[in-house]
DNA sequence: ACAACTTGTGCAAACGTTTGCAGCCCTTTG
DNA sequence: CAAAGGGCTGCAAACGTTTGCACAAGTTGT
């Protein structure tokens, strides 16, 4: 019996109740309920619901040209930070009517165009975009089309686009310090994407928080990897390693190239944090769990996606505003796979206090 | 100068070309393009590309009753298992033109009926559900409503479905064997929620491989969990324990209960796997980075999500195909969570060979 | 040369809404 | 009591496609 059951339509409830169509579509607008008698409007609303109508939203959509629909753009489904972002806009969006289309873009350039397109295509009220190069030419198309569009997690370096990013620079000094005052001196950097705002900015932090604690950079102790991945991480603390200068802490630009150095060390045969502390970024799920737990700066994924979702309807609502760029307080969480300073007598360190 | 440039329609292409939209239409889709003449079709294609024509998804699904777009409903996001199914779907699915909207229930009915709902009001030509109990309202509505769909992960008691699942006795029955083969006598067993198909019969898989090891089962070493998440699998571990009985084993429904027990391990000073062996059960990402490493039954998730959207493309195009329940093999994979056990010596082992 | 096809194109209806306009009736007011 | 006004409701057009049908022109067969 898998006869679909025929669609029932304003027509339906209309000759049902004996009004025209335009009436009960009247009654079943929130907007317009009040321009009819509560005596019909109430008749309409009993048939409505009697006969199970759903209002067909393409012809809605055709009509209005609003599809209550939003595309969220991400990098890659897999890593665990997106999640929980993805949770809070569908959280916020839903309880407004709208849903989300979401659209896994690998980090290939190519696809992103590709789901934009796509995004347009099916005419959505805003894009919620996690993908964004520093530069970038899909960002700045949706900013001439004027789809009303907010950044989360990567921001661009254009001004006065919507954003809801963590305040990378001061995360990044947040981990030097903390390691300074644990006492170490070579703290390397295994470096994200440098194209990339989280990447570039985090580095930043780095050498900002090296200039505070009045440590000198040591370019031998710097690699930057393609991706945020734990193989790039991996190969990055390597090449690191390869240099054969003596640090004491490693700091990676997210947790999953954290991970990577964790590998790295272990073929290495060096205990963490014993030899040597690692420090990640992004307090992706479960960091606590890992081995050891990963010392890490933690930004509120959750929320982040339930502010962009919130910033995004605000410009639905009213797009002339001024864009608004929210830029969240980063948190350090000491966790133990930071620690004091094998020894000060490694070769290298000359100066101690 | 944020003015939405004014969409390009068949009309604006036909009055460029000199003839009428429907041969426009025709020539823009692939079906009929043969009917038209290929003078005529390529001025077409020109001028459309020209003008940057874009088609209207409304119009056309209002039209043909055909939405492109599946409904992906799962019951948390921030559970990293579910990122990788998502980008299973989206992978193939978007290469056949299909668009996902994702919904997040909470594990909550309510939700799950809502988002349903959703669906259908939005005319999803699928869906791809996460959320099944073993009875469950909401997939039979569905199947009541002739809506193609397919379970994944999660099925139900009702046969000639469309799911694609890992063979969880299977599983259940390889761990017990895994342990009873280390040596391990005295199993607990920290349970998902029995009204999922996941819950039971990795259960039913335990209590078998019991069986087949030849071992008794002790009630007091068995405690079910509310819900898949660590609080549950932590607290579940702690009655067990409450029960003074011996055990050298745990097995627990799922990766994130597992990680529950550690904690409660820990708390009790007990270490993994010297006092006793943990097992998880998904092999969700990043599992090998715990402490330790966790065992666990590894599930292929991105497959699971590209196959059950293969299964629904076909569905979707002939939906009089029988049902096509997949069930995947799972595959153990030993970590450094389960070792031998302790000692032969605990209280309660009579009988040792 | 006429019928019978085939091929290519235009016409118009339909999909299910929303919404400006017109008109009705009923109330209010001078 | 007539005129004016306000509240409700119906009418019809429009949103941009797709598609069955009709029809014109060209092709084939007897």
């Amino acid at each position: 019996m898998q006869t679909h059951k025929p669609r029932i339509t304003l027509k339906d409830i209309a000759q049902n109740v004996g009004v025209h169509p335009s009436t009960v579509s009247r009654v079943l607008n929130p907007d317009t309920r009040k321009m009819v008698t509560k005596r019909i409007a109430d008749r309409v609303i009993h048939a409505s619901e009697q006969l199970g109508y759903r209002p067909n939203t393409f012809a809605q959509s055709l009509r209005t040209n609003r599809s209550y629909t939003v595309g969220v753009m991400v990098p890659d489904l897999t890593n665990p930070a997106f999640g929980p972002i993805i949770k809070g806009i569908d959280n916020v969006l839903e309880q407004s009517g709208y849903s989300v289309i979401v659209a896994n873009t690998d980090n290939v350039l190519e696809k992103e165009k590709r789901s934009v397109d796509k995004f347009h295509e099916r005419q959505v009220d805003g894009l919620i975009i996690a993908t964004a190069r520093r530069l970038d030419d899909v960002v700045i198309t949706c900013l001439e089309e004027g789809t009303p569009f907010v950044l989360v997690v990567r921001s661009t370096i254009e001004k006065g686009v919507n954003s809801v990013v963590s305040d990378e620079i001061v995360g990044g000094q947040m981990i030097v310090s903390h390691l300074a005052q644990l006492g170490h001196k070579k703290i390397a950097y295994v470096a994200g994407p440098q194209f990339l705002s989280t990447g570039f900015e985090r580095y930043q932090g780095y050498l900002q928080g090296l200039k505070n604690a009045g440590l000198e950079l040591d370019e031998d102790l710097v690699a930057i990897g393609d991706a945020f991945t734990e193989a790039e991480g991996r190969q990055a603390a390597s090449t690191i390693n390869a240099n054969k200068k003596p640090f004491t802490a490693i700091v990676a630009a997210n947790d999953l190239m954290a991970l990577g150095c964790y590998d790295e060390l272990i073929t290495k045969g060096l205990k963490c944090p014993d030899d040597v502390s690692v420090v990640g970024y992004d307090d992706m799920p479960f960091t606590r769990h890992f081995n050891p737990p990963l010392t890490t700066v933690h930004t509120p994924l959750l929320d982040v996606g339930m502010q962009a979702a919130r910033i995004l309807l605000e410009r639905i609502w009213k797009p002339e505003q001024p864009a608004h760029a929210l830029k969240l307080q980063p948190h350090l969480i000491v966790r133990g796979s930071t620690g004091i300073p094998s020894s000060f007598s490694e070769t290298g360190t000359k100066a101690t206090n």
